[in-house]
DNA sequence: GACTAAACAGACAGGTCTGTATAGAAACTC
DNA sequence: GAGTTTCTATACAGACCTGTCTGTTTAGTC
């Protein structure tokens, strides 16, 4: 298969990324991790930029993949998936390897808004929120955009709180402020 | 006066690191812009990290200044403060030089959690968050605790959203969620 | 077994990084 | 005005960075 070679590159990428950013991981530490040759990366990537673009792909794909499975194993109404979402949160949050968000983080890193890393994780935040709102129109909420906007705030406030403050129970506390505004949009 | 050589670096170096970031900026391009020697530098910090500690020692004071300057100055009563603090983000947000949350993105560059880069992110967050229980307390909510910290979420929710996903009206969706917050507080 | 394509190993170029060393200029003090 | 401190300018060391290049080895196919 040549695409394994690939795969691999991306997840030894992807694991370095999270654990010391971007700028910090050279090429160099993923081909000594990955125990590939740098000619086979420089085949598969033009740069290493691209490999970044790839790897945000694949983590996008992954974690909403997962997000969905997990509220939809934890939820069976959409008023519970939607409280759900903060619950798949916490065990995200408590888990070993919790490094926060590795698109919040490559916005960081890359700052202007027009560079395709930094959409790549705008492209992310509109996919989640994508999600959320859907789950708010099939909840019956009385005004679905407003509902999923605010709940979406509470999501990135409780990762930026889990991951910049330590805050690892942000989750419980969003939940709680969930349930507020779910009263308020009348489900 | 000894110390405006070190002003000035703290000064040119916040405004680098907050526009490209900490790794991909250069102790070189902040001795260019800012006209200073090399040497003037090291004998002021041992080292890049002291000096990034300076500048996010900076930019803590002047943002929580500003931030309860502004706030006073646009609420009187702690009720109204609370949601001003929502018009002092949307006023961020909207203005030039807007790149984000420094702590956060000194978050994102310096994962560890006992860095002292990081550490010195989560003071800054754990002190905002003491400014907004106090006006908690002082508006007198039902559970000035659990306000603040939902309004806590909110404010770095709407951060993250202005900032990654380029939403500058997350501010005042932010604010219409507070409000619901500040009802159910009985305030 | 011969041919082909993929991957490996490692040197290399050219640039950047942090931090140090050295020598001269400017400013301040007595 | 002499002496001291402060700053500048620049070169330097040693490490790291991305990306290229050259061979060699492995694997798969006919």
């Amino acid at each position: 298969m040549t695409s394994s070679k690939r795969d691999h590159l991306v997840d030894t990428a992807l694991d370095l990324f999270c654990r010391h950013g971007f700028h910090a991981t050279g090429i160099d530490k993923i081909l000594a991790q990955s125990g590939v040759a740098k000619m086979t990366l420089y085949k598969h990537f033009k740069s290493k930029d691209e490999l970044i673009l790839a790897t945000l792909h694949r983590r996008d794909e992954k974690f909403r993949n997962d997000l969905m499975r997990d509220v939809e194993r934890k939820g069976k109404t959409p008023r519970e998936r939607l409280l759900a979402i903060f619950d798949v949160l916490g065990d995200w949050f408590s888990g070993r390897g919790f490094t926060g968000c590795t698109f919040i983080n490559a916005s960081a890193e890359y700052s202007a808004p027009e560079n395709p890393i930094h959409a790549a994780a705008a492209e992310h935040n509109r996919l989640v929120s994508a999600y959320i709102l859907e789950l708010a129109k099939a909840a019956g909420a009385k005004d679905p955009n407003a509902l999923a906007q605010g709940l979406m705030l509470l999501v990135e406030g409780a990762i930026v709180m889990a991951y910049v403050a330590g805050q690892k129970d942000a989750s419980e506390q969003a939940k709680r402020t969930a349930e507020i505004l779910l009263a308020d949009a009348g489900i």
